[in-house]
DNA sequence: GCGTCCAGGTCTACC
DNA sequence: GGTAGACCTGGACGC
């Protein structure tokens, strides 16, 4: 049975350019289909009750298909709220940016939120397995934990996997079936520090800690760095760091170091006008070639 | 077919 | 605090 909800959306809010702001929605439990701009995802709530969804855009409101009646749609909701980033205020960013020629695209086209996964541990899950791998191979691991270990819905669709689930797996699992290669221990340790509650990622996302102090904190977990504690910073809403990685980089060089290779530290310095936002405007700024002929 | 390189890096040991 | 070397995987590339 097929239920239908709206969700209205703020005036600056693009479901297009928040979808498609990087790769999380080529990672599974999302799918997006680009052709009729229809985004899926396999929601979970904390009951255990599976259940699929696609949102799409209805004009200053998201529809939203639920393809399972037992998930908790309050739920649901909230989780949609915060995986588009609706209540995301960016205000001051898109001030910001409007004054730089190469970036006032930014708030005319309402982009720069930047799609997450309902939760913090999926998305450092997720965030390591971008490290040190091609975006193929990314996709896989990911795909092979939705698929091993993620919890099915009565139609066949998987979930994310929950911190308890990678926890009853030894690491050779991850090894041997998610090919995970040496992240493997990694992501045994975290598993089995989230499900025995000695590690909350989610208190990350209201944190009083300068980011300076919580990226110290993210960066005690095994197999996260500089760049994926900046990444995982920017999906808590926190843009002070670069999160520079090497297709960052190359790309910073094409467009505005005449293709040569530079210092991390000129990169900081090209964006430092923007202050605690450098992070976000790095991105967009890299990223603006890749809505052209897709929106 | 085989070897090498490298991609959306991080960890550890050592200085 | 800075640096070298090791670490998994799998696709691309050259031979």
């Amino acid at each position: 049975m097929k239920q239908t909800v709206f969700l209205e959306t703020p005036v600056n809010f693009s479901f297009r350019h928040t979808v498609y702001a990087h790769g999380w929605c080529d990672l599974r439990p999302f799918n997006l289909d680009e052709k009729n701009w229809r985004l899926s995802y396999v929601f979970a709530d904390p009951a255990g009750a599976v259940s699929p969804a696609v949102i799409s855009d209805a004009g200053g409101k998201l529809k939203i298909e639920l393809l399972g009646t037992k998930v908790d749609k309050k739920k649901l909701l909230r989780d949609v709220r915060h995986i588009l980033r609706i209540d995301e205020p960016l205000d001051e960013f898109y001030d910001l940016t409007r004054g730089e020629e190469r970036l006032a695209w930014i708030a005319a086209a309402n982009a720069g939120r930047l799609l997450r996964s309902p939760t913090v541990f999926e998305d450092l899950v997720k965030t390591i397995c971008t490290t040190n791998c091609s975006w193929a191979l990314t996709k896989n691991m990911v795909a092979n934990l939705v698929e091993s270990l993620g919890e099915e819905s009565s139609g066949g669709d998987r979930a994310f996997p929950t911190p308890q689930a990678m926890a009853s797996v030894p690491a050779g699992f991850f090894r041997d079936e998610i090919r995970a290669g040496y992240r493997s221990p990694y992501f045994a340790e975290l598993a089995e520090s989230v499900a025995s509650g000695k590690l909350d990622p989610e208190e990350w996302l209201h944190s009083d800690l300068p980011t300076s102090e919580l990226k110290k904190e993210i960066k005690k977990v095994k197999g996260v760095g500089d760049y994926a504690a900046e990444n995982l910073l920017k999906l808590l809403g926190r843009y002070d760091g670069l999160a520079l990685d090497s297709w960052l980089r190359s790309q910073f060089y094409k467009k505005h170091n005449k293709e040569k290779t530079c210092s991390d530290k000129k990169i900081e310095k090209h964006y430092k006008k923007f202050g605690e936002w450098k992070g976000l405007a790095i991105w967009c700024d890299m990223t603006e070639r890749w809505f052209d002929g897709k929106l």
